[in-house]
DNA sequence: CAAAATATTAAAATGAGTATAAATTTATAT
DNA sequence: ATATAAATTTATACTCATTTTAATATTTTG
């Protein structure tokens, strides 16, 4: 069994923009065609995508986008946190709407970021700091790299 | 190679130039002054600088050093796997002469970057995987900060 | 609907990091 | 110690992701 079978049935349903409608509300976020698009590729399409590869699709359906705008409208996602940065690699940022304590690992054959399942962490030494965020990164191959010996 | 381990656990606190050189010389690592000198800051410093910090550091010292020296020393370092490369933030690669495993957290207040003791860490779901690489980075606030309320 | 507030665009700026070719340093063989 | 070849370093120019700017467009509010 596979960690992407496991996250695949999981029974989340697409969200359909007025899901998304609301969810702004309630978040207090001031609703925009490109904000609303934006949340609806992250959410639904579930890839980790890079600002430019959000950029690149959304583009072919709305041909005025600006990267600009997809780079601002992911600050302001984060500032408000409905979505959350991924970093496994640091010369490009990922994007993740699900805000769940995971990891990912980034596949050094295809470059497909994966979600993974933290079943426990333990750390020492940390009294009396505070911590913010926690963030695990994985570099490695996938199932399907290993198989096709892409590498 | 043998005698790499021994060195590794050597309870040296500060290393001199003689003991880089004889582990360059373990790790088939050609020397050079600025090689030493960069290892030398990152083994004794241990503050987990940037490549930026390197070079604002040593310059110092040694006026006709450049920052691609550093980028490319550390490049070639990473190669040879005396260093590790060190991602909390994604803007900014810090590194580390330390290569065992462990956590990093850098304080959002001063911006300092504390190593973590990881003493348990067990993931689900990467059954068929490969897994190289493993990175845990938190965000968060140190005691000091937290006392002096700096953020 | 009009005014005010906010978002978006396109272009320029920034900043980390890389590539390159010429100059310098290092390892080695004399 | 010196000559030589190989590797490293410098300086510069570049790339690429992201941010900023200032003008324009859209959204919200009264």
């Amino acid at each position: 069994m596979r960690l992407a079978k496991e996250l695949k049935e999981m029974p989340k349903k697409r969200w359909t923009l007025d899901d998304i409608r609301e969810y702004f509300a309630q978040h207090e976020i001031r609703i925009s065609v490109y904000r609303l698009k934006i949340f609806e590729y992250l959410i639904n399409e579930r890839t980790h995508p890079t600002a430019e590869e959000i950029y690149r699709q959304l583009k072919k359906e709305l041909p005025s986008l600006s990267p600009g705008t997809v780079y601002n409208t992911l600050r302001y996602f984060l500032e408000k946190k409905i979505i959350q940065q991924v970093n496994v690699e640091n010369n490009e940022a990922r994007y993740d709407a699900t805000l769940s304590w995971h990891g990912h690992l980034k596949c050094l054959g295809c470059g497909k970021v994966f979600d993974v399942h933290i079943e426990n962490l333990k750390l020492g030494g940390l009294e009396g700091f505070e911590i913010f965020e926690k963030h695990l990164g994985l570099k490695g191959l996938c199932p399907e790299c290993l198989k096709r010996k892409k590498y």
